[in-house]
This record gives C-alpha cells, sequence and structure tokens, in this order.
DNA sequence: CACAACGTTCCATAATGTGGCACGGGCTAG
DNA sequence: CTAGCCCGTGCCACATTATGGAACGTTGTG
C-alpha cells in the first residue's frame, strides 16, 4: 500500500534475478511499464550495488554482489550453512539421492538454502529459493512438529491447501502427523505436493528447541521403498542431530 | 541521484541484515531519519516478502527468505557452488586452514561467497559477503591473471589503492606479478592488504577460460611458511582445477 | 502510580518519481 | 548504400507519492 516505488523496483530486482542477463526491453515486456521508468529503475538498483551491466554486454543487466552480504539470520555468520555442509555430503554419499537444506519463512512457507546432487540419472529437481508450504511436505512438517500447537493452529485457521489427493486436508490428519513426526523423530512426504517427489526430513533444532531449518533427502517416487524408511528416516534424523551438535559446537 | 527512497530502502534493508533483529528505534538511530519514515520503509520491505517480523519479539524485523531467491549468475542453479564445496572441504581437511570461494563483481571487488572453517585456535575470520580489492589480494589477483589485457589496464587506469607498504604499487608491479601468477598457476598475498593475513589462492575457469571465481586458503601471518608455498600453491591450483572440471561435468 | 521509552498511526505539505517524447546509434532488409 | 526500425538513453512539466512532525496507545520501570 505504500511506497510503491519501492516495491516495483524489487520486483524488477527480482525480475532481473530471474531472467538475468536482462535488457531494459526485455523487463519492459515482463511489466507493461515504460521505458523510462524500468530503465531509471535499473540505474538506481545498480546505483545502490544491488544490480550492475553485464561484462560482456553493457547493455545486460544482472545482479550485483551486494545481494550476497544480506542473508536471513538462520544463515548469518554461516554457522548453520558450514555446519549442515559435511554431514550432507555424507548422507549423500551414503543414500545417493538429492539432499536438500531448508528453513521456515515465518510461518509462510519453507525455503531451501542449500543441496547436494546425486549422481542418479533420474533425480528430483529444486532450486535454492525454492519455497514449499509447510503442510504439504516433509521439511516443512518435520519444522512443524517442533513449533508450539499455537502456531500450528494458527496454521491451519488460514486454511491447508491441497496439492492432490494425498495432501493432509484437515487439522486432525495434520496433528496426527506431526504426533507420528515427533514419535518417529523424522517426516515423510508420498507425493503430497510435488507429483512423484516422495522425501524424508528431520529438523536441526537450536539449544532451545526451536527448529531453524531440516534437512530433507527426495527422490523420485519410483525409487521410494516403504520397507527402507525406518533405516533411512534414522539416518536423515542422525544426520539433522548432528547438525545441530555442530552448529552449537561452534 | 534518482529515486532516493529506492535506495533508503536498501540502505535500511543493508543495515536490518548487519544488526537483525533489529528494532524500528535502533535503526533511527543508525540512519539518524524519523522514526516513521523508517517504520514506514519497514513495512513496505516486509510487504514486498524481503523482511519480515522476528517470530519471538514482533517488534524486531530481520531478513526474510526472499532474498535467496536473487542470486548473482555465477551462482545461478548453483552449479559453481555446489561443484566446490567437496574440494573445499577436502583442502580444509588437508591444510586445516580457513578455505573461502569468491566472485569477481564486474572489476570492482571480489566477494567472498562461501567459506570452510578450520579448528585452528588462531584463524583468519572473513564473512560470506565481505568484499575486497582485486588488485591487493590473492584471490583477485588470481582472477586478473585470467582476464584479457585490457581488463587490467582499466582497474590500473583507476588507480590501484595501497593498504600498506606492500601492496602492488604501480602497474609494473602488478602486471609481473600476474605473469607470476599465470607461470605458477597459483597467487599469493603476504600482507598486502589486511595485516597479519596470507593466502593462497587459484582461478576458477569456465570452459572458454574466463575466470568465475577462486579458491583460497588464508591463514595468520604467524603461520605462513615460506619453504611450504610451492606445496600449497599446488594443492590449491588442483582444488580449482578440481572445481572447474565438476562444474563443467554437471 | 506516574513517567519514560517505544512502536504505531495520521495528515497537510512539497518533494519526488512518473512517463510521454525526442535523440542517437546499431542492425537489417531492400 | 541507405531507409526504416528497434533499442537504450536523456529530458522535463506534471501530479502522484513519499515525507516527517505531532499525537496516540502500550509496555515496563523507578
Amino acid at each position: 500500500m505504500e511506497m510503491k516505488s519501492v516495491i516495483r523496483s524489487l520486483r524488477v530486482l527480482e525480475a532481473v534475478a530471474q531472467h538475468q542477463p536482462v535488457t531494459v526491453g526485455e523487463l519492459t515486456k515482463i511489466f507493461g511499464l515504460p521505458k523510462s521508468t524500468v530503465q531509471r529503475t535499473l540505474v538506481t538498483l545498480a546505483e545502490a550495488g544491488w544490480l550492475r551491466a553485464n561484462r560482456k554486454d553493457t547493455t545486460r543487466w544482472e545482479i550485483g554482489a551486494r545481494v550476497l552480504a544480506v542473508r536471513p539470520a538462520a544463515l548469518q555468520g554461516s554457522s548453520l550453512y558450514a555446519a549442515a555442509r559435511e554431514p550432507m555430503v555424507h548422507l549423500r554419499d551414503t543414500l545417493n539421492e538429492t539432499i536438500h537444506l531448508s528453513v521456515p519463512d515465518a510461518l509462510q512457507c519453507v525455503v531451501v538454502v542449500d543441496r547436494v546432487d546425486c549422481d542418479q540419472a533420474v533425480r528430483t529437481f529444486i532450486n535454492i529459493g525454492d519455497t514449499s508450504p509447510l503442510h504439504a511436505t516433509a521439511t516443512g512438517r518435520a519444522i512443524l512438529a517442533h513449533l508450539p500447537r499455537a502456531d500450528v493452529e494458527e496454521l491451519v485457521a488460514r486454511g491447508l491447501e491441497r496439492f492432490n489427493d494425498s495432501t493432509p486436508a484437515d487439522a486432525a490428519a495434520l496433528l496426527a502427523e506431526l504426533d507420528r513426526v515427533r514419535a518417529d523423530g523424522y517426516a515423510v512426504n508420498l507425493n503430497q505436493y510435488r507429483p512423484d517427489v516422495c522425501a524424508v526430513a528431520a529438523a536441526i533444532l537450536d539449544s532451545d528447541g526451536t527448529p531453524l531449518a531440516a534437512v530433507a533427502v527426495s527422490m523420485p517416487a519410483s525409487r521410494y521403498q516403504p520397507d527402507r524408511l525406518p533405516k533411512w528416516g534414522r539416518l536423515v534424523a542422525d544426520t539433522a542431530t548432528e547438525i545441530s551438535a555442530r552448529r552449537l559446537g561452534a
């Protein structure tokens, strides 16, 4: 409602990130704004260090380095990030599936902040920065299971979007699943968000028990084997515990 | 010169990143702006998803997750980032010193984008997002050595800031050093930028030979041993080569 | 209990961003 | 070779938009 120029500038920044390196003309088509407005916005963002002209084609714009100094608190000082790296690589080596690290964003969603790829020919593909709903994914529920009951109810009150038949439909189903997550120490998602994607996740906790993030192993549904779940769940949970411990020890 | 509100909003965003979680009052002290202006800016940034209220203390603001979807092209798809991780950990394990990954920012500076810590009691401390000049650091010169002569001259023309007596003073000194870097395959920095910090770095190249980034091992000057330089240089250069290869293979 | 400090809201003011237009350079088709 | 086109860039009168002082409500403290 306020500061339209700021909001618009940030949208432009996001568009540049998506299409970089991009020209003024391309952006005017995306936004339907006058050329001069887009141009001015780009110059301003560049002046602030958030954008820069491409070195090879100076009429194309790309994201500048300033962006890297601005990171969510969970990643600040790289404590979570650095602590997670080696355990994630180890888990990938053990399971040979893609491993993700995600952080919650204010009860809205979880965001993928890091990824370790496997070398399978068929594998899940999720980008750093991608978001997904808390209630419909293994990562989200691993985190939800460690949040106060009130927060879960707030989330339920906002409505649980369904992505297909297996997405938890109501508060009861979700709460029962969260109980199971707490009992087992890991969360599971079988095609409940993206079709054909299964995942097993566990929460990374702060010293006071607050869930800071979650690690997950995700795979195509075709490679999911129910009988291996207890073992995989334990491995993921152990990885999360190891990361929590390293973060606090550092 | 233009769009003051946008520039100011970005400064506020950066300040929040530095001090998060932070209150309106603290920010007004930092900027000397009226409370209402800061407040409005914060709400606007939050509306755009770049900021959010802290969950535990809703009067404190912190960086939102949206930021993570906006990354420089060099890191896009995380190919560099993911490719670099394991070789960096391996190098750290071999040398037990802090390892950095940095990317150049448009002939202006290099930015640290990743870090693997060692467990030494005394160690170098550089944050992700920190920037340093191209001509005065090992990382910068490792990259400069692989840029066209014209680019180096452009940089020289802009002037070479000196940080202490050992910083390269003129074009001749810098060009001679770059020749040495190309011959040896690694760059060295002995207290030329930050006092008491030594580093050995090597460039990570794209398929066409463009330098995309550089890996560096950095250590307190007290642990630098000249006789080990050839061996360390070779290890760092091998790590850079390995990262280049992994990135292209992926 | 009263004061102080803080986050939040409101609104008249003018400063600020807007976008139509025009310029110049590079590219392509005739 | 040149005419026509498209693109990035710079300008400027207009009015939309952000500004910041002042007032309000709440919290915690002496």
